[in-house]
Parts: structure tokens; sequence; C-alpha cells
DNA sequence: TCCTCATCTTACTCCCGCGTAAGTTGAGTG
DNA sequence: CACTCAACTTACGCGGGAGTAAGATGAGGA
């Protein structure tokens, strides 16, 4: 069912590098597959083809090991959102390259998302707080642009793209977990279209709705 | 810093309805101050001012415990959300009713919200499949208003309806983490226009955008 | 007053999984 | 061929927390 990555002959050994990397694609594989509390560094080990020592020899506990990966995974999807909003000047084509990269992160890379959205370890004060770090920086790289064409309040403008930035990171994990009834491309477009009309000519709309 | 919601004067004895009721009660606290794993049974027991034999003389174990608070909570979100769509039958103001009632779940009953949202128990199947069914049913409501309006498919419907309800989860979750930036009515309004400008009228701009 | 039975307590057992002490192997060097 | 040192192993200590066995306590009826 779940192939190991690269659990080479039980035996070979590795230059220290090479092996740290092993290490991290083999844990990266069961925390995303079991959690943090269900993963057992023994079998992190034994994915790696190796005994639980030479884990110790590169990582001082358990916990070190997630974040680092948890660390490495939250800054590439900040940086997928910046260089999709780097990547136009048209704001409507900002708004589905946002959503693209997105549904990509969710995509790719072994299901590593999981780690980001889906960590059993909220509870632990630098995890929430990491957590909760990524999406603002998402938002606030959604909001520069949001702020650059409306009136609107920074606080507003960010709220918004939190708004946003839940959206897409709701449908991008639904639409995972439903491949079939939606293409990604169809998804994203949909998405996106929802986005763009409610965030384009905001202040159009403003003084218009005020009057409740 | 938490006061213990009752621990009567450790001693006085309750009939089984009652008690049972407390340590639900107790339960909650821990739960949604710890989350599920670092939540200790001898720490339910002791905020309830009993023993920890008497919380297995009403619950078989700890995760039909926390089960039981999951399903409580889970069912009370679906069950505001449908009175919030029901409460009106101008869609616009069924959109603000609806963000309305996230943001109250969110606000309300203690933090169980961070049960339904944040659980560290997600990688157990059955912790998994409600949390995605609760997600599901609120979209199910939602998307049954969309479709009443839109030549959408059921399918699209159903994705733009995830989306809303993921604005609205991501946004009153932000919200509550920083009470001071908007007052709730406020960030509530500016959510609900986002979505009532992204939603309402689509068929008319469907044909438009389509040519990319 | 004495009996009954539900309520509650103390004081364990037991398992699981992190982290480690101590010893082994083998590739490259003089 | 002997020496060295990093890479690796087996086998264990140990803490923490779920669940339990066996006994205490007290309200209410005969």
């Amino acid at each position: 069912m779940t192939a190991p990555s690269d659990a080479r002959a039980r035996g070979t050994r590795l230059p220290r590098v090479r092996r740290r990397r092993q290490l991290l694609a083999a844990a990266q594989e069961v925390f995303v597959a079991r959690g943090y509390h269900a993963a057992a560094m023994d079998e992190i080990a034994d994915r790696a083809g190796v005994s639980k020592p030479v884990l110790y020899q590169h990582f001082p506990g358990k916990l070190e090991l997630y974040l680092a990966l948890l660390e490495e995974h939250s800054e590439a999807l900040v940086e997928k959102q910046r260089e999709a909003l780097e990547s136009t000047e048209d704001n409507q084509k900002r708004v589905t390259a946002s959503f693209q990269a997105y549904f990509d992160f969710v995509a790719g890379d072994g299901e590593a998302f999981r780690l980001v959205f889906e960590s059993d370890l909220r509870n632990l004060p630098a995890v929430r707080e990491k957590s909760e770090h990524t999406l603002q920086r998402c938002a606030e790289l959604i909001g520069e642009v949001i702020r650059q064409d409306t009136s609107i309040s920074d606080d507003e403008a960010h709220l918004l793209s939190i708004a946003l930035v839940g959206m897409a990171e709701t449908t991008a994990r639904y639409w995972l977990n439903n491949h079939g009834s939606v293409p990604q491309n169809a998804a994203e477009q949909l998405v996106a279209r929802l986005a763009w009309r409610g965030i384009s000519g905001w202040d159009l709309t403003r003084s218009a709705d005020e009057g409740d």
C-alpha cells in the first residue's frame, strides 16, 4: 500500500548529509500518515532502514524532527503564495494564480500540507504560533494587493485577506478529499471567480450597501 | 486563571444524571484547554471533584467521553446553521445570518468550537469522518439555497458552499484570536458582504467570464 | 437500629514509546 | 596488516497515563 521511499538494503552506510535528508523524508511519510502522536520514532527509523539511535544522532528529539518539517513546508507555502502574487500585475489573474498555488500546495509533496493544516500538535504553543503565523503571512501578502486598490482600512483589508485564504485552504482540502467530482483546474477557476466577484470593485458598492 | 466550573466541596454525592452532566462539563474544559492527547483522565476527575473510577462508571473510556462531546457540539453547529438559513427568505440576509451563526458558535460555549475545528484526534478515522461530515452538512444547507437561484451544477454549487463555510470558519477563528482589532458585528458584516458580492447574481456574469 | 446498595476512594497493574548505555562493524590511512 | 573513527546495532531504563480490583461510606427503608 504505502511503499517506503527508499529503505535501501538495511545495512548500507550513508554519509551524514544524505542520511539526514533520507531521515527527514521517512519522518515526513510517517508524520503525514499517522500524525505526530501516533507516529513512533521506531517506525520512522524502520522506514529509513536504520536503527533508532541513528535518528538521535541527527535530531535531538521527536519534537525537533517534527518542527524541522513543519518549518520547511510552512515556508514553502508562503513562498508559493509570494511567487503567485508576483507573477502578474493583473489583479484578476493574481487571484487565479493565488488559488492555483494553494491547490498545488495541497496536491503536491506527499501530502505535506497535512503537517501545516492538520497538525495534531496545535496545542503546543510553538506549533500554534507557527501555524497562525503562516496564515498571517499569506494574508499579509494578499492584503498589500487589496490595499493598493481600495480605500479600506488596514484591519478590514486584513480580515478580507484572511477570508480569501480560508476559502483557498478549505476548498483545496475538500477538493483533494473528493477527487473525481471536479478536476483541479475547474475547481480553482470556480473558487477564484467567487473570490474575484467578491473583491473586485469593492469601493463602488461600499457606500451603496452602507444604507442598510 | 482557569476557575473550575463547579468542583463542589470534594465529598458531595450526586445522583447519577447530575454527575454525568458535571463530568461532561469538566471534560469539556480540560479537552478544550489541553486537547485530547494532553488531557489526563485524572485531571478531568479532579476538576469534577471526584476520583477517576467514577469517570469510568459513566463512560467506558477516554475516547467515548471525547466523542460524546464532539458529537454534541458538531450537531449544535449544524443546527445553528439551519436556524440561520431558515430565519428569512431574503438571501442577502441569509448570508449575514449564516456568518453570524458561525461567529456566535466560535464565541460561545466555553470555546467548544476547538473540539470541532482544532481536534488533535483527526487522525482517528471516526473523528475525521465526523469533522468532514459536519463541514459537509453545513455546505449542503447552503448549497440548497444556492441551487434555488442559479443554474449551476450540483457539484459546483457544493464547492462554492464549501468555500463560503471555509471563509466563515477561518475568519471567525481569526477574529476570536484577535479580539480588539474589529468588533464582532463589524467583522460579520464585512465578511458577509464579501460573500454576498461573490455569489449574488452569479448567472449574470457566468457567460461573460467564460470567454477567458 | 441495622441492612442494602449505589456512590465514591485508595492504590495499584500494565503497556507503550521516548530516549540512551554500551558494544560492533567496516572503510580508509599509514 | 594494524589503527582509527564515524556509522551503526542490540537491548534496556524509565516515566506517564489509561484502566481496574478491592474496599469504604453514607442515605433511606424495614
